[in-house]
DNA sequence: TATTAGCAGTCAACGGACGCGAGTGCCAAC
DNA sequence: GTTGGCACTCGCGTCCGTTGACTGCTAATA
């Protein structure tokens, strides 16, 4: 059973500690913060915490430091957060109002968050489960080489290379190919891709058998559409800030390699992006050990991860967020992360 | 003067030294090579590599060290770069084979090179100065936005959203922006890139001036094509392995973090990159103190940078390499990044 | 019961002393 | 030009005593 003011101990520890990486001791408590008590009291309550595994000594005769789940504790705790300054508001709106497309937003929205934070910022490719064909285009590389490119109402662009296995006798025309598309466009435009792509299946048996270069053609359109449904999009991340890792190398017991693996692997943290919650105007926070299960080795037993979700058009929702060392500036870089995430959504999902 | 044994004696400390990471002293070298002579007179030839600045000792009474210098000597007698084995071959190519389009390709190509080498690989989107106008589209996402896209023959796609600035009393129909889409293809299809930017500035000029929504919407597609040939898509670099710097850090006197904020700014690399000779079919160095005048306070004078050059449909070059610290397998790598950068220039540059 | 002062005990960090060993530079001899 | 020998240098690891920051405990107090 922790008191109240053991839990307002436990703030200032974890305050403390990650202004100034040093293990905390309950005379310095009593200096840096009014509690009215003396040095004595304070670590009675220190002791308890440290009895709920609130905190731990790194050494027999030093002071306290927060463990994971003194840092899960502290952020539940954490009830309102600071807004950004105005300065921090238009910063942010002047910058990524200045984005030409999705790419150079997801890009921009990363650098802004890494340097609001100091740590590292992803964000994910909004999926694209809704979206409807706008457009595709089929245009000829070579004599057996094509690219296929699917421009969806939500704004995404999707090609794919394809090297046709032509029988000697057949090749490509130029006409043959104005044709398809005219027909693919005409009978796709305006289809969900789910849809499109049943219709797909009907639309290659339209062709005469024999007419093969048709048929590899409309595969390769199939397989496009196929793709982008089937991956949803949701496969890709964009990041930010890997620098700062670096700078923050202290904080890390061992190398900071595993942890960069982990980052450019980007399976793990889609993984783990995937499992928490999007608290819809919230934040939601992994500290440490609560990522053992993700990665091998437990990569990121030593980082927390905070994630928001953003609405893009077409009402899909992605994450992004920020991964740092468990002593990290909670309060600040949630705030950091529910503002930007904020003003994603307004800024894509606007048009609804 | 540095004689021929004075030359090998360079060699071996070259790579005992990038093998243990240990200085090297006369007496680990005649018992590990079989120079016929005794420790001493190693230590006659070493003091004169370290007259000439090819290497230097850490402190005053331990082995040598090779210099910047040393390594340029090492790396210009490099005459022949031992082939990749028949294993790495295939994996090259069937790694690469597998890729669905010049993302990808780009994509699998540094992850490949970053695995080859256990260094940072990074590649340059090609050029697109030659490539010719495809297709454009242009999309309709809400009101009063829209996204332009535009295709070339090289498979190039490229997007710009855009929102428009109307009056109250206009607004974007559907058949206004099918009519627009369907003059700007008859006129611009075909053309260069150059040309049809050129084109485009008579093209807005047949719109009355009244009709405001077709010139803002032309403007756009304008800008879009403008920037295409302006930026010529040398402004992008694909990264891979950036992990393998944290991996390398003892190499570094300190933290790695201003050479992480230099691989993500990119634009000291690609500075760098474009000053560094493409020798067909070779591949350049800038070693160390070399790189020093990139970047602010030198954040890669304690790094090497292999680059090569390859070749991607249209003719247009591009480049492709690996970052990482001066004590590195110069010889491995460099093959690496030739067997890759030939494969890549084979895979992109068939249709021609 | 909660709080407090006091005090003994613990232990990391610091710094000086010291021996070890790898490696050089030089010199005289071959 | 090469070699063996030798004195010298200096980084590094180890040992050790000191210091200082903390804690945990106990007994007194409100």
């Amino acid at each position: 059973m922790v008191s109240d003011r053991g839990l307002e101990v436990l703030r200032v520890i974890v305050q403390d500690y990650v202004a100034s990486r040093e293990p905390v001791g309950s005379k310095t408590i009593v200096e840096r913060h009014s509690f009215g008590v003396s040095a004595a009291t304070i670590r009675n309550d220190m002791a308890q915490l440290e009895e709920e595994e609130l905190i731990a000594a790194p050494h027999t005769s030093s002071g306290r430091v927060p463990t994971d789940k003194g840092y899960r504790v502290f952020v539940d705790q954490l009830t309102e957060l600071r807004p950004l300054t105005p300065g921090q508001r238009t910063a942010i709106e002047t910058f990524l109002g200045q984005a030409v497309d999705l790419d150079d937003v997801l890009s921009r929205t990363t650098r802004l968050l890494s340097q609001l934070t100091n740590q590292v910022a992803l964000a994910q490719y909004p999926s694209f489960g809704s979206a409807r064909v706008r457009h595709i285009e089929i245009v000829a590389l070579g004599p057996t080489r094509l690219m296929t490119v699917l421009i969806t109402d939500t704004g995404r662009v999707d090609q794919r290379l394809l090297e046709l296995q032509l029988g000697s006798d057949t090749s490509l025309r130029d006409d043959t190919l104005a044709e398809l598309r005219r027909r693919l466009n005409a009978e796709l435009g305006g289809l969900a891709l789910a849809d499109a792509t049943i219709e797909l299946q009907g639309f290659a048996a339209t062709f005469p058998p024999s007419d093969q270069a048709h048929a590899v053609v409309v595969a390769a359109v199939a397989a496009c559409l196929g793709e982008q449904v089937a991956a949803n999009r949701q496969d890709r991340l964009v990041m930010s800030g890997a620098a700062n890792l670096a700078r923050t190398e202290s904080d890390f017991s061992g190398s900071i390699f595993p942890v960069l693996e982990a980052i450019e692997e980007q399976v793990t943290l889609i993984k783990l992006f995937g499992e928490m919650e999007i608290d819809p105007d919230g934040v939601s926070v992994s500290i440490g050990r609560e990522n053992q299960g993700f990665g091998p080795g437990g990569q990121l037993s030593e980082t927390s991860v905070l994630a928001s979700g953003y609405t893009a058009s077409g009402g899909s929702v992605a994450r992004l967020g920020v991964l740092g060392p468990t002593r990290m500036d909670y309060s600040n870089n949630m705030a950091a992360v529910r503002a930007v995430a904020r003003y994603l959504t307004r800024l894509l999902g606007e048009e609804q």
